[in-house]
DNA sequence: ATAGCTGCAAATGCTTTGCAAGGCC
DNA sequence: GGCCTTGCAAAGCATTTGCAGCTAT
């Protein structure tokens, strides 16, 4: 897990994915990437952002959690209806899944999610 | 598999879940149970039954998804943003999950989905 | 200088809701 | 008859888009 980074880091990892890095980009990878796993929508990143007292509009914060999705640094989830969530990248464990039926003719499996729903228990 | 059933059976079905069997929700009924396992969005459906000369407003549409989720005769699935899907109970195979992680203090596994998509491919 | 970004506001698209009219028991 | 359903249109929301002004290089 990365801990708190240098700002020539974070400009440095924008630019090797050929983003210009902005003032609005670098509080937003600072908010992402500064301290371990993080698991967000785009609205509440925006309120983190604007807590952080740096002014960037909600606009701003969906077009660069795509670009970063499209640069691999993030991975959008969809796990409830009219929600879109944007995680870093969760590490995949040691999760193997047996059984997985063949897919029609004529497609092949891309990608398998696998979502753990979790819920308050009594441990 | 269930074939195409008589009426008094997807009347049965419906009575059993204490909804009545109305002209709309029996003409659903039909469409999603009738034959096989079933995928489908809102809108497609509505598009099916309007098809089948049985006028049924979106609305009720989506009210009727949402009491035969509510029943446990379908399952909501979210696998694009915005935009929710509908099953029939998908045979969970013979799929296991190996290596799931240890569910946070406090909190204990509930449901795990496996997302399998599929791309058109070369077979 | 210029291609790329940002912000605002308007637009989009799916889904939900309020409420009057209609249908099942 | 009484309560459940339906349908329409309006409302709600998250997300996207158009475009004028700004900024990094």
């Amino acid at each position: 897990m990365e801990l708190s980074q240098p700002t020539s880091v974070l400009i440095e990892r924008l630019r090797a994915v050929g983003l210009r890095p902005t003032r609005q980009r670098l509080a937003l990878t600072r908010l992402l990437f500064a301290k371990g796993d993080r698991h967000v929508t785009a609205e509440q990143l925006h309120g983190e952002v604007l807590a952080s007292a740096i002014p960037v509009s909600l606009a701003t914060v969906y077009n660069t959690l795509h670009q970063f999705t499209d640069a691999g640094l993030l991975r959008e989830v969809v796990v409830e209806p009219g929600r879109s969530y944007f995680d870093t990248n969760i590490a995949a464990e040691d999760l193997t899944v047996i059984g997985l039926p063949v897919p029609p003719l004529g497609t092949e499996i891309g990608r398998v999610e696998v979502i753990v729903r979790v819920h308050p228990g009594n441990r």
